[in-house]
DNA sequence: AACCGTAATTTGTCTAGGACAAAACAAGCA
DNA sequence: TGCTTGTTTTGTCCTAGACAAATTACGGTT
């Protein structure tokens, strides 16, 4: 059944590698090699495409495309261990409730895994729900997802339920607003949210006026938007797979085009492996965010 | 404060034209010209970017872009009134409370937006709120952004309001899993996720177990994600903006990696514009839902 | 006047290879 | 160990040509 093969775009949209790359490592690894058409183009089988979204993922963890290309197919097993940091740092004694959810969202159990968070959420309250609950299994996801044991499509079902609980859970909350505004979305090409909606929960709680403005808004639409709502912040989040070269550059221009009263926030694992900027105040954990509204009400106290 | 430049990657991004399309048009055309930096790469200044998205928007609509370049500037007002169909069909006596509803969203104050939807929701129940409330409103907001008085960040709000609104309601069903399984979702690039949720809403509320997967899944993972759920029904979502060139081959490809028996469903306003296929069906209104649910119901009874 | 098939045009995407800067790595030295 | 400098790796950008698919224009027919 998979003897579809797969034109350039499609290979680009299914894997994320840019055209560009595609035809490059081509050049200079002599692989993917694609048959062609009647016309000369490059037609991708299946297997070629997924072993190349195997290797965008290796690559994503910080592995170089040159070595990955180089392993022929142990490298599955082999490299996925290996990791950059020891992330896995002790998340507390509850670490088994957590692999139990995960084991739900394995086994594709919808209800029960619904089920299980609301109770979580109703036990532990918003906030500790979010920074002991939402963020160590964000994090783990990832991990299994970096190392094979999750499916994407196991990984987007985990982010679609918690996306629901979360967006829920800060619906109900009481709007008092007397903190800033602050206004949450994320540059083209970032679709990740749930670092956002973690961020909107704390901030929520803590009195904030929050604007979400979803994902994928156009620089020059972020400041008007920052006009027009009249914010006080605006934060950006930055997922670890948005390409960190890109980043000084965007906040460079974002900070251009914001008013300038309106303080910028980049968040997000994105934004570990960059160095300080004076553009944006850098936001690498959920605690560093409640810090940060805590300094900006002493500053405009 | 708007002396900041794009390179053709952020051009890209901001725009949604492909650094192929901007380079062809300068070019064929002529525009846009941007400068050149020490390296000889292309800066764009802000003015162009927000002149071709204005363009990409008309196009979007319909118009062809060798026109709308040799027109200079009053093309904004002219060209935007004038749509393929008169598509404001009578939406009964309530289009005054629509109008409201669509006021708050462009006064920017979610609190008392949301406030309503809440009302209109309890008063309506869920099938009328989506079928006569959101559906409507939805496209009115589309309308008001192709015509130009609604920004983008302002159907981003309202995008992402109604979002968990309908979520919200959503999870408040009772889960009675006797209808058949539908996974829903998108194809990579395709991100508006409104249509989806509508559709996941009614289907729901008619017992259906519907597995919500987000959007931008690759093919091939929609495919692994079929078999592990035991999806009877693959439900994904093309908006208007989708290139339909795309899309037959798209569902083509689809159905190639999908289980025999699991149906193909293919709805949004995107595909209005193409043909029948034998690879999908097709749903053009939520209608069409709920009877191709019937009917799948009927056959598998 | 409405219809249909063919020709011309418009438009997007693909191809090729070359160039270069930024990042990652390696090596040498304090 | 830590820092600086050179080398390799890697992605992105560039030009310029070709072609197919979609769209429009045109001429002939009913």
């Amino acid at each position: 059944m998979n003897t579809a093969t797969f034109n350039i775009a499609a290979v680009e949209r299914d894997t994320g590698l840019s055209k560009d790359v595609l035809r490059m490592w081509e050049r200079r690894y002599g692989f993917p090699v694609p048959s062609r058409d009647n016309n000369g183009e490059r037609c991708y089988p299946a297997e070629q495409v997924d072993r190349l979204r195997q290797i965008k993922r290796l690559m994503d963890l910080g592995h170089r495309p040159g070595k990955l290309i180089a392993t022929p197919a142990e490298e599955l097993g082999a490299l996925t261990s290996r990791r950059s940091k020891p992330v896995t740092m002790d998340i507390s004694a509850d670490d088994g409730e957590l692999a139990e959810l995960l084991t739900l969202i394995k086994q594709h159990d919808v209800a029960a895994y619904q089920q299980a968070m609301q109770q979580r959420l109703a036990r532990q309250g918003l906030q500790r729900f979010v920074q002991d609950t939402v963020a160590p299994l964000t994090q783990q996801v990832g991990e299994k997802w970096e190392d094979g044991s999750f499916e994407v499509f196991e990984e987007h079902l985990y982010t679609e339920l918690t996306k629901r609980l979360l967006r829920q859970a800060i619906a109900t909350l009481p709007g008092g607003p007397r903190g800033p505004r602050v206004l949450l979305t994320s540059v083209p090409e970032e679709q990740h949210v749930l670092g956002l909606l973690m961020v909107e929960a704390l901030l929520a709680l803590e009195g904030a006026e929050c604007i979400p403005l979803g994902t994928q808004m156009p620089l020059l639409e972020i400041g008007r938007a920052a006009e027009a709502h009249q914010a006080d912040i605006v934060a950006l989040s930055f997922s670890q797979a948005f390409p960190p070269r890109q980043i000084p550059g965007l906040l460079q221009q974002l900070r251009q085009v914001l008013p300038e009263n309106a303080a910028l926030w980049a968040g997000g694992s994105g934004v570990t492996r960059i160095g300080k900027t004076g553009d944006a105040e850098l936001i690498t954990t959920l605690d560093d965010a409640l810090r940060a509204l805590a300094s900006w009400r002493r500053q405009h106290a």
